[in-house]
DNA sequence: CCGATACGCATTTTT
DNA sequence: TGCGTATCGG
């Protein structure tokens, strides 16, 4: 086995810095390397990794912890680069949740789990807290999901099991003060129902890793000796729990290497907590500090303009951050009369840029604090042609039909799995309502066991439903039993295909060839393209067996948001501060500085919250490589509402020797020379085109009309009772005629499936749709 | 099941 | 304002 010695006699360590080398080379104890904005920190990574296994280490003793995928498939593939793909395919590289879900998955039977349990994502454990909201007959409206799901997960984050949570006498304080003191209960059940249904959410991946080596010593002892060198990614952004484990890991041998940047810590509201980076060296008192302080990313300028803000934070690791690339431009700062106007100034200043210095659609990037501020810039983008791509949207995996037929996996590999089960009962719809549903959980609930228990023995737990309803779960019974047998012999991909036809989602959404039904079939031919492409790898990589709930763990941790649909094509980059973290453009425009909304208005007084916001900014800065331009307007539209605005107290924060304000006279010129209201102007260039009165008053006709008309009908002609037939052409007074394609049910369930000429494909519940049969 | 309508609500979101 | 969800009537 030669991972570590096919390393062309590397002279790597001359393309580093002497902090960098420093950084590198000592893997004698703990180490703490802080890395300034664009100072190389994933070179100083890369490198160490490669150093280690140079010295000797093997790659599967070297843990290295990242956040995102993205993060460990880039780091991945740089030391696949240095010293072959072989041993950086051995590597325990990864993020946190995908790496300890792997060891969780070994030593699931330790914790009360097995091995193919499932991981919840965020909609699914609201989805599981809605329905214990329900059962224990708790008000939605009080009780909110959001924040019942926020109070858990910050529990978990700082390890707070239910039991102790309810012993807490804070907590349950502050949950009086919230007004709901059933949080406790809501926990404990919640923690409950997913140990029921070998289920995980994502916190749980930390939590029970942290519980598998506190009760398990023998195990932790296990993973000490494995990972002999722990490196950790982002070290600002961990949660109290993720820093647990890794001083369980390395507490005894202190080869422990946590790499971030203090600066920018912007994750606190998701359970980061800046503290174990600031108080790195008090856990471990032997840590060497390093500090990757030049910056090889972005002018001098921008560059101190940034420390000067920085400065300005009290709670903060002390250094001096600085670029030898040129001083560059100041950076300017506009103020806009208006929100509108601000998105044209910053047009202008893209045309400028283009035009005077030739750079390219893909050189600019627009951040703003919230997601709310893109429409404007992407009305003013569309409007001038100019091609931009927004970040931020569904990801592929939170897309509903992809969910769905991830959800048939998951039942297969699980069927324990409760909202997994909920999803799919009925859909395709299969006759079985929300009434059945509601038995089967209720009993599920009384008797704690899984809804597939029940399902798969309703006599023995006295499920009341009648013959057709008890034959239609036995079939959909049958389906998933046919599909869990096969899983353990037929490879994912050609599972997934299965499962895909036979379980109607693919005749579902092909009946009719709507947009949106062709983005869907793409979107599952997508996935199942992937499960070819993992079964592939998987294959290539010495994998005798590659099944489904192989396929199913690794998806449960994407969320790759980063798929670069369109690459190709140079486009303006729209995000919020937050995702452009780890990100560079030559041209940056912040916008929306201003207060109650950069800062935020949701920090109110608290000096730790203004300081995040601080550091937001510092992060929106210095993403910059070139150009940097602030922006604010002096009234903006919020909520629907014109509201003025002042400028944020951040550009107060940094030295005005620095940055060009916007000339004072220039302003005031500005303003008096628009007279026009900014709603005004946006209602009349709006509405004067599109003739919208007129449309307002046609449609207020037309949707009055119908209703009279329909009144009368059903009054008239009461069609329920007729017995329609496969074949029939029938009309109906909204969609128009039609062609039946299929009747099912009986009674008051009947429902037909009726392909319209116009509107395609529906399914109708006979007892409402008033039909005429006329041919 | 489908669509209209009403209501509340509203940072940021690596897994 | 404009979105997502709950509710209701056909």
């Amino acid at each position: 086995m030669l991972y570590f010695c096919r390393i062309m006699e590397t002279n790597y360590l001359d393309e580093l810095n002497n902090s960098q080398r420093d950084a590198v080379l000592y893997c004698d104890g703990p180490s703490l390397v802080i890395a300034g904005a664009g100072s190389g920190k994933t070179r100083v990574l890369t490198y160490k990794i490669a150093y280690l296994l140079e010295q000797g280490y093997k790659p599967y003793n070297i843990l290295a912890l990242t956040f995102t995928n993205k993060a460990a498939r880039e780091m991945k593939e740089r030391i696949a680069r240095q010293v072959g793909s072989q041993a950086a395919q051995m590597l325990w590289m990864g993020t946190f949740h995908s790496v300890f879900s792997r060891i969780l998955r070994t030593q699931a039977s330790h914790i009360g789990f097995t091995s193919n349990f499932t991981i919840y994502d965020s909609s699914d454990s609201k989805s599981l807290i809605r329905s214990i909201l329900k059962e224990m007959k708790l008000d939605e409206k009080v009780y909110k999901p959001g924040m019942i799901q926020g109070r858990i997960s910050k529990a978990k984050n700082h390890l707070i099991l239910p039991e102790a949570y309810a012993a807490n006498r804070g907590l349950n304080e502050e949950d009086g003060v919230l007004k709901i003191p059933e949080m406790r209960n809501i926990y404990q059940r919640y923690w409950e129902r997913c140990k029921q249904s070998d289920v995980m959410d994502f916190d749980d991946l930390l939590v029970n890793t942290f519980l598998l080596f506190d009760r398990h010593p023998e195990i932790l002892a296990l993973y000490q000796q494995q990972f002999q060198y722990v490196l950790v990614d982002e070290y600002q952004d961990t949660n109290y729990a993720q820093h647990a484990i890794i001083l369980q890991l390395t507490k005894t041998n202190q080869r422990v290497c946590v790499v971030g940047d203090d600066a920018q810590s912007i994750y606190s509201f998701r359970g980061a907590d800046i503290d174990n980076i600031l108080s790195f060296s008090k856990i471990y008192p032997d840590t060497k500090l390093f500090k990757l302080e030049q910056n090889y990313r972005s002018t001098q300028s921008i560059v101190s303009a940034a420390n000067s803000l920085i400065e300005k934070n009290s709670r903060q690791i002390k250094k001096v951050v600085f670029s030898e690339k040129t001083e560059g431009e100041m950076i300017a700062v506009a103020g806009a009369y208006s929100d509108l106007e601000e998105g044209e100034i910053i047009m202008n200043r893209i045309a400028s840029l283009r035009r005077e210095r030739g750079y390219e659609f893909s050189d600019f990037a627009i951040l703003y604090r919230t997601n709310a501020q893109s429409r404007i810039f992407e009305e003013a983008l569309r409007k001038r042609g100019y091609p931009y791509r927004i970040y931020g949207g569904l990801s592929f995996y939170q897309r509903k039909e992809v969910k769905d037929v991830i959800a048939y996996f998951r039942l297969v590999v699980n069927p324990n799995d409760e909202e997994a089960f909920k999803r799919i009962i009925n859909y395709p719809a299969r006759g079985i309502g929300d009434t059945t549903l509601g038995k089967i959980i209720s009993i599920a609930t009384e008797e704690r066991v899984s809804l597939w228990k029940v399902l798969c023995e309703p006599l023995t737990y006295g499920l009341n439903i009648n013959k057709g309803t008890h034959a239609k779960l036995q079939t959909f019974r049958e389906l998933m039993e046919s599909f869990m047998m096969d899983a353990t012999r037929t490879n994912a991909y050609d599972m997934g295909l299965d499962i895909v036809k036979r379980s109607g989602i693919m005749n579902e959404i092909c009946q009719d060839s709507t947009p949106e039904n062709l983005s869907r079939k793409e979107n599952i031919e997508a996935l199942v393209s992937g499960m070819n492409d993992f079964y592939m790898q998987r294959t290539e990589e010495g994998n005798k067996a590659v099944f489904l709930t192989d396929f199913l763990s690794e998806v449960s941790l994407l969320t790759d948001q980063d798929d670069d649909g369109g690459a190709d094509e140079s486009k303006i980059t729209l995000m919020t501060i937050h995702a452009s973290k780890g990100l560079e453009f030559k041209n940056v425009f912040v916008v929306g500085l201003e207060e109650n909304l950069f800062p935020s208005g949701m920090s109110g007084d608290s000096p730790r919250a203004m300081e995040e916001e601080r550091r937001l900014f510092y992060v929106a800065i210095t993403r910059a490589e070139e150009h940097c331009f602030l922006s604010f307007a002096k009234m903006r539209s919020r909520y629907g509402k014109m509201e003025y605005a002042v400028p944020s107290r951040f550009l107060k924060d940094i030295d005005p020797e620095l940055i060009r304000m916007p000339g004072e006279s220039a302003m005031r010129k500005r303003v008096s020379e628009k007279t026009v209201h900014p709603k005004m102007e946006r209602m009349t260039t709006r509405m004067a085109p599109t003739m919208k009165p007129m449309m307002n008053r046609e449609s207020g006709v037309k949707t009055e009309k119908p209703k009279n008309i329909d009144k009368i009908d059903s009054g008239s002609c009461q069609t329920s009772n007729v017995m329609l037939a496969v074949g029939q052409t029938v009309l109906h007074d909204r969609f128009g005629r039609g062609e039946v394609l299929k009747v099912e049910g009986d009674g008051d369930n009947a429902k037909a499936s009726i392909s319209f000429e116009n509107v395609g494909v529906k399914q109708l519940l006979l007892r409402f749709a008033r039909l005429k049969i006329i041919g």
